[in-house]
DNA sequence: GTGAAAGCGCTAACAC
DNA sequence: GTGTTAGCGCTTTCAC
């Protein structure tokens, strides 16, 4: 590989106008053409990891989440690569499946390589094994207030659903959380939900499902639901559910069209995140969106403040506001 | 930050030998212990900059590809990472939306930080700007014979497809396509519906969308092709169509059902990719289905195979099986 | 503005 | 085995 002598060579010039050369700064004019010659006719490509050895500094970002297979994580990631890119920072991709050893080799990873930070969507306190100064933007979880907290506004989301579902004349409301994980995301959901409901004198009731992981047990709980709702023939009429992701959503809705209900006729149902398939295309399910690209920009702006030390006291959490996104599993009005 | 040298000193031993530690070779039990000690005394952690530049390696790969945000590269990603990661090889994710000049921009930088490998997902002869030495191995596109090839069997995709239609008393067919690309997959694609047919005396048309990317023109090409199939009340009995894409299956799919045409029972569909929204959930679209894990785990085999020199002479082209996948969309048989 | 030289943190060769 | 040392490719003084 040829390397900034053989270019200084190559052009009689020193080591240092070449290396000034590409740095941008200012050169004999005579010179600076030599040494444009000769790049390209040694095929010269400088090296960046000698360079950020020197300078101490690195341009890659180290990106942590759970998975990146799912409508909602490949949203995030294909804008969090954006916004990264046009910072001139690399993604470093890090998918953790949740398990707090995986993510710790990711944040050890990091640290031996002198990444410029850390952008993570964890779900465990990730951020108490971070022990240098790198700097770190966390996203949705872990409020421990050593560092910038990006999210969305989950609370609000819930009373949206709540007012959007009783607007549609639905006259009672059934929220529908997860039974093996207590996330702030998950109970700031149900919280605006149901404090909604208390506000405005809605009867609704709770209901839990497992984790999608285990498929089965999912199944039947969704099922045992939807038994339930399909118990009276005349009881379910202008019943409202919102389920704390479209995941859960997509599935009951599924489930009850099985059962000849009518949605959104009989039942209605609201999900959670507003996931789109792709750039161009999104589901059928009447959800709460989450302002992703908003998520993403607002974590890599916090993230270059910070490895660019121009706010280290403050600690901010910003909040992004969410929006109702009509399907096909409410009424249109 | 401390060093080496920092460690060595308050272990009291020399550079070498904490190197030697590092790199887990021979050591004195004493010296071994001082220097662990001294290690988590100083929280020493190892900087990679400086090891890659001396020994003038890299654990890092660069994936390009044109987006993360779609079911099938979204699963292959995730794929791509986990093999990766399982090699000790860090994946640097570059999101190329097809435009060339990113793509570009990417190879660039893969040279510039001297990663180990490239792994492609390009539909533009990227390949011929790599004039490096860099490793690389491309799915699905880029037959240049350069460099290996992953990919699914596309062509066999086709046959399987018309021949599954067949098995359900489909008695008239339609293939849909792009009309925007002419890739060699989407081709294939085809190829092996149309052979199929006409190997079977099977009557066929071929109709042709442009991208979802132009969203309007898009569901107008859509609804047009609905228009002709639901012009005769009769004529579309037992229509089988394959799409090139689930993403234009699913389109055709809800269009179809807005018409009240009965699917399966009048029409049947077949879709390309086997999109699952995620590990736990797929979709409703009967498909085929492409082998994406595999295609990952031989992608990075490959990959790891040339930075290992192992294989530099033969230029493998790998072609996955794809199997039929059973959805909403066919008759159960 | 330019060239010479020091040194970022590490590995690998070498003599002991 | 261990310590010493050269040097990976670059940036950045510092005299000139």
């Amino acid at each position: 590989m040829t390397n900034m002598k053989d270019v200084a060579q190559e052009a009689g010039v020193s080591l240092g106008s070449v290396s000034n050369y590409l740095n941008e700064k200012k050169i004999r004019p005579d010179a600076e053409e030599r040494i444009k010659n000769a790049i390209k006719k040694l095929h010269y490509v400088r090296n960046n990891a000698a360079r950020d050895l020197r300078t101490n500094g690195s341009s890659y970002v180290v990106f942590v989440l759970p998975t990146v297979w799912t409508p909602y994580f490949s949203e995030l990631t294909f804008w969090i690569q954006k916004e990264l890119d046009h910072y001139g920072y690399k993604a470093i991709l890090c998918l953790s499946e949740n398990e707090y050893e995986q993510e710790k080799g990711f944040v050890d990873m990091a640290e031996e390589q002198r990444v410029a930070g850390i952008i993570s969507v964890s779900y465990s306190n990730l951020t108490s094994h971070v022990h240098s100064d790198i700097p770190l933007v966390s996203i949705e979880k872990e409020d421990t207030g050593l560092f910038p907290l990006v999210s969305s506004d989950n609370y609000s989301g819930g009373e949206i659903a709540a007012a959007e579902l009783k607007k549609r004349q639905a006259d009672k409301f059934l929220f529908i959380g997860a039974d093996h994980i207590s996330s702030t995301a998950m109970t700031a959901r149900k919280s605006g939900f149901v404090d909604y409901c208390n506000r405005n004198g809605m009867k609704y009731t709770i209901d839990k499902v497992p984790s999608t992981h285990h498929q089965e047990e999912f199944d039947i709980q969704i099922k045992k639901i939807v038994d339930n709702i399909a118990g009276s023939k005349y009881q379910y009429r202008n019943l409202g559910i919102f389920s704390y992701t479209d995941e859960v959503a997509l599935s009951l809705y599924k489930e009850l069209l099985r059962r000849n209900i009518k949605i959104p006729e009989e039942v209605q149902i609201v999900g959670f995140d507003g996931w789109k398939l792709s750039q161009d295309q999104q589901l059928s399910i009447s959800s709460i969106r989450q302002p992703v690209k908003d998520i993403a920009v607002n974590a890599v702006k916090q993230l270059d403040k910070r490895v660019n030390r121009e706010s280290t006291q403050d600690v901010p959490r910003i909040m992004l506001p969410v929006t109702f996104l009509q399907g096909d599993t409410t009424k249109t009005i």
